[in-house]
DNA sequence: CCGCTATAATACCAAACAGTATTGTTTTTT
DNA sequence: AAAAAACAATACTGTTTGGTATTATAGCGG
């Protein structure tokens, strides 16, 4: 005899027809922050139904198997990052103003990366080397993005005569990328959000002084 | 033949012979790079079982648990990183040299911890966070310990005025070692040296240029 | 070289693991 | 509104997990 006392997880778009691709994206939603806080092992299929409040029968019904469910929970991560940075990138007009509003973005990185658990690239990047070659891929795959994102930002700045660039755009985007990571990984490791704040100061200095013309 | 004159002060129960010593020694060096690879979920007992040739029966013997296991494998691995950090900073005379033989070890530090699985730092420190306390503490200090190394090279290059800071030794050591384990993080990410190799050669101009007197 | 004990191997435990076949219950279609 | 299809819950699989009580062996001191 079943009672369904908490009637079906609440849609999360309404405009969303099948039954089968609200559930879905419940469980990718739910399950993302967790799988990039614990990583892929230290995620369990218990951790997930118990988040979901969903049985084993509801997600191995529309997840072929652990795996796949993961890759889904950082795409949906990844996504949200890349929109983030497509924010400050597109608002602003010249090339200099886009820079340090990403600069500015990530300032304030660790609480946007809050409610996901964590940054996505570190976690499942670190996690995932060792663990699961699918995952490191993906995390490579989205570096690239990045990286090609903000290169095109200094390409185009330095075409406009806008700035003007020591090194090739996409040497530069991958410079200014490593101290980034760089300051999300130490104050994740020690807890200490002045990493970040220090850090893009810095590079905020750095890029008025460098390659502001 | 031995003469034990001097009789130990208290009742001692040191009856632990050389053996045992010997095993838990190699217990640790065989399961410290498993650890810092796999982190400390994503490896097993039987994974370390398998490893070192030994039973279940004999990591038990010499360890309390998996926890104080992979804590000594942790210390391990720390232990050999500040050893060949302190090694450059020795070995060098004046302030700058030993910051840029600092700067040099850090160019081949995928090739220095290669044999240990990957940076216990970073590998560790992100692994650790959503798992395990104990481990993510004693990442934490082990950061500390290393930016206080830096930092003293600093303070004493000011104080022999064969340098220049901007800001405080220990601030300016922290944005070093947040750039280096950036390029860390990026190189271990993406698999791909040249982060390691670009920033490196940029911290070497930076120093030059920034604090160099 | 013997005997004692320190050390390691064996065999086992309950719990947790990922995954699935089946049955029951909603949705959607007719 | 009934039939069909899609979906989720249940109950269970075999395996692996960390950990341990017990037995066997190896190494050391006398």
């Amino acid at each position: 005899m079943f009672f369904y006392i908490f009637v079906s997880p609440e849609p999360t778009r309404t405009t969303m027809s099948k039954k089968a691709e609200r559930t879905t994206a419940y469980i990718i939603e739910t399950v993302a922050p967790i799988f990039n806080k614990h990583g892929y092992i230290g995620t369990s299929m218990s951790d997930l139904t118990e988040a979901t409040g969903l049985t084993k029968g509801a997600i191995y019904g529309n997840f072929e198997n652990k795996e796949a469910l993961a890759l889904s929970a950082f795409e949906y991560n990844r996504n949200q990052l890349l929109s983030a940075i497509d924010e400050p990138l597109d608002a602003e007009e010249d090339s200099l103003g886009k820079l340090f509003s990403l600069i500015n973005f990530y300032k304030q990185y660790d609480v946007f990366t809050l409610p996901m658990g964590g940054c996505p690239i570190l976690n499942v990047g670190i996690d995932a080397q060792g663990n699961n070659t699918l995952l490191a891929a993906a995390v490579k795959e989205t570096v690239k993005d990045i990286e090609g994102k903000i290169a095109l930002v200094l390409e185009n700045g330095a075409k406009q005569n806008e700035l003007y660039l020591p090194v090739p755009p996409l040497q530069f985007a991958k410079q200014l990328f490593t101290m980034i990571q760089g300051a999300v990984a130490m104050s994740t490791i020690t807890r200490d959000r002045k990493y970040l704040i220090n850090t893009l100061t810095y590079l905020e200095h750095l890029v008025r002084k460098e390659i502001k013309k």
